[in-house]
DNA sequence: CGCTCCTTCTGTATCGTTCAAGATGGAGGC
DNA sequence: GCCTCCATCTTGAACGATACAGAAGGAGCG
């Protein structure tokens, strides 16, 4: 870490050294720095300057922290890589809705890596916070345990619910059923679902009976159940849907299982995606099948990210707040008073251009 | 904030108890869980299990930040409010490249709220951090000297050079001379220059020579300077351009700015913007009043962020290196030995489909 | 004048850990 | 049998601040 400061052999200056060279107390310095209303002005101005003089960083935070018990800061866990964490659209929103409330509330947040699970455990147990949220998918994550054990605050979003602890999320069920009603009523018969990973083992491909009934990421099954809620309420045989399984959120997944559900024999004339990053993938595997949306094929995704009103054909999709969602959490964490135990958000159909009457 | 332990009354468990539960020292305990190889297995399972039974959340992360001097977190300082930083993609790129060595080196990143300067500079000296990276565009924003006054590593960001502080950044001006000339060399003789703000003032409008000669965002005049060096070399006369200062790097500040240029008489053939959302705000503006990019219009953006390339058409741009930008200032600020002083990154003019040959 | 009250400032205890140095006890070598 | 050495564990002292209770001194008031 190189050094800034104008003497780096010497240690800096403490509240002790600054009131030794004033001749007050201690906690006379404190109090000018952190209630300027405990002393009077001229002692205040004379502590600022023979601080400054000192070249004294200020009350070291570490041992204010100490002290306080309070970090004035709130974790962010992602379940990812922190660089995918700032990669993805809806993490990005997510991080949005946390930061508008902290900026609020002026705490800071501390994002914290966790894509190594060992090197994880040791950074969450290191992480400086009042509370943590984690946005993270699959209950089973080593790093939602070690959140746990630090015995604070947390609020848990898109994770289902852990015993005691808050949870903001929602109806994923009923939301993807919509999707679904949605493509029904425009006489659609035959579709492809593609899906967001169930496990965190690297599979990609159809979703066996095997894969549905070992779930590691709930919100991919309940999904996928809203989906056929309504596949199966409009009276369709099993045949009528195909589902493969994406391994992670990336465009390139999206585009890989759009192919290989479309090369089928009686390719599906609707896809319905649980991502907008999967969907807007599946409408390059689209034209590079020489199929035009929403002409010879509907997609339907989910999430309504920034980018899903600005490709061309705009895409429908389910919108779930991802910021207020955010939000949320990061009121639920700061707020003693409510012990608000889940929140559901409410989440809404955005028809745009991808989706239109079958052929 | 809501409580999640089981009994709110009682405080948590120190490792003082867990030592005294067990009849061994603190030190024993402490050791159990950051030096394995300090105590025997036995007794190191022993004592996890006696932490695990009473609900010990693991060494205090303060107490230990006090005692280490360490806190394993570099602070992340951003001149706006914080929910921008997660919205300008610019931004969120940088906190990518952050991410990245942070990533590896086991650190956590704190997003420190700023966008109050009152607050900002309590929450600065709370942050407990290793050292702080500050990106920023104007030396004279109160937070420059709430960090600076922290006495801990910095390096800045597109800052320009403070004295002792080291730098990340790219050649302004020589970039933008490379935009402007990319331009010349396809004919264009017409200018308009949509700049970034050149004083944080809220100004929207032509730039005076007043505002050039007051200017707190120094990479503002910088480009402004490169592109007029290659508008000057090509002789042409100072009628030939207009600058429009813009209030804030959103797509709608574009707009408004094109809108402006555009509709003056003799209009520009030609738009040099300082970001791509400007450069996209300019398109858009463009479409509004019947023009078509780049038959009528060429356009040229500064950035090269990702959704540059997804516009149709394709956006010509300057590209920086956002990501490596970033990572070079994380690695700076964690690698002690390295004691380099600034860094200039090289740029790159990527031609896309918003350019052409004037008519 | 004596009492209370307020403002301003002081002293001591404590927050929970890690560090550096020291104690203990048994194994091994000569 | 004695010395050394290592692995294992303990002890006392910081780290740098804030909380809390209290002291000193002056003002206000009857």
């Amino acid at each position: 870490m190189s050094e800034t400061s104008r003497n780096p052999a010497k240690p800096a200056p403490t509240l002790n050294d600054v009131a030794a060279a004033l001749g007050v107390s201690r906690t006379t310095v404190s109090n000018a720095f952190n209630r300027p209303d405990q002393l009077s002005t001229e002692l205040r101005d004379k502590v600022m300057e023979a601080a400054k003089a000192l070249g004294y960083p200020g009350p070291n935070p570490m041992a204010r922290m100490l002290r306080t018990g309070r970090a004035e800061a709130i974790g962010f866990v992602f379940e990812d890589s922190l660089s995918y964490a700032f990669e993805d659209p809806a993490s990005i929103a997510f991080l949005q809705g946390v930061a508008k409330v902290c900026e609020e509330a002026g705490h800071s947040i501390l994002v914290t890596p966790a894509s190594n699970p060992d090197s994880a455990r040791a950074t969450i147990r290191a992480a400086a916070v009042d509370g943590f949220i984690i946005y993270c998918l699959s209950r089973d994550h080593p790093i939602v345990d070690a959140v746990l054990e630090r015995r604070l605050p947390v609020v848990s979003v898109d994770l289902g619910t852990i015993p005691g602890v808050p949870s903001v999320g929602i109806d994923d069920r009923a939301a993807a059923a919509v999707a679904a009603r949605h493509l029904l009523d425009l006489g659609h018969r035959r579709f492809g679902i593609i899906g967001l990973e169930l496990r965190n083992d690297g599979y990609a491909g159809p979703v066996t009976e095997e894969r549905r009934n070992d779930v590691a990421f709930p919100i991919s099954l309940k999904r996928i159940l809203g989906y056929e809620d309504s596949l199966k309420a409009a009276g369709l045989p099993a045949e009528s849907w195909a589902i493969e399984e994406c391994c992670g959120n990336q465009e390139q997944s999206g585009v890989d299982a759009a192919l290989r559900l479309l090369r089928e024999p009686d390719r599906p004339t609707a896809l319905l995606a649980m991502s907008d990053r999967l969907a807007i993938g599946a409408m390059k595997a689209a034209r590079s099948l020489g199929l035009s949306v929403p002409e010879d094929l509907s997609i339907v995704g989910f999430d309504d990210i920034p980018i899903a009103s600005r490709v061309d054909p705009g895409l429908t999709t389910i919108r779930q707040p991802l910021v207020e969602k955010a939000a949320a959490a990061a009121r639920m964490l700061l707020n003693t008073e409510t012990a608000a135990e889940s929140l559901v958000l409410p989440t809404e159909l955005v028809v745009r251009g991808t989706t239109a009457r079958t052929p």
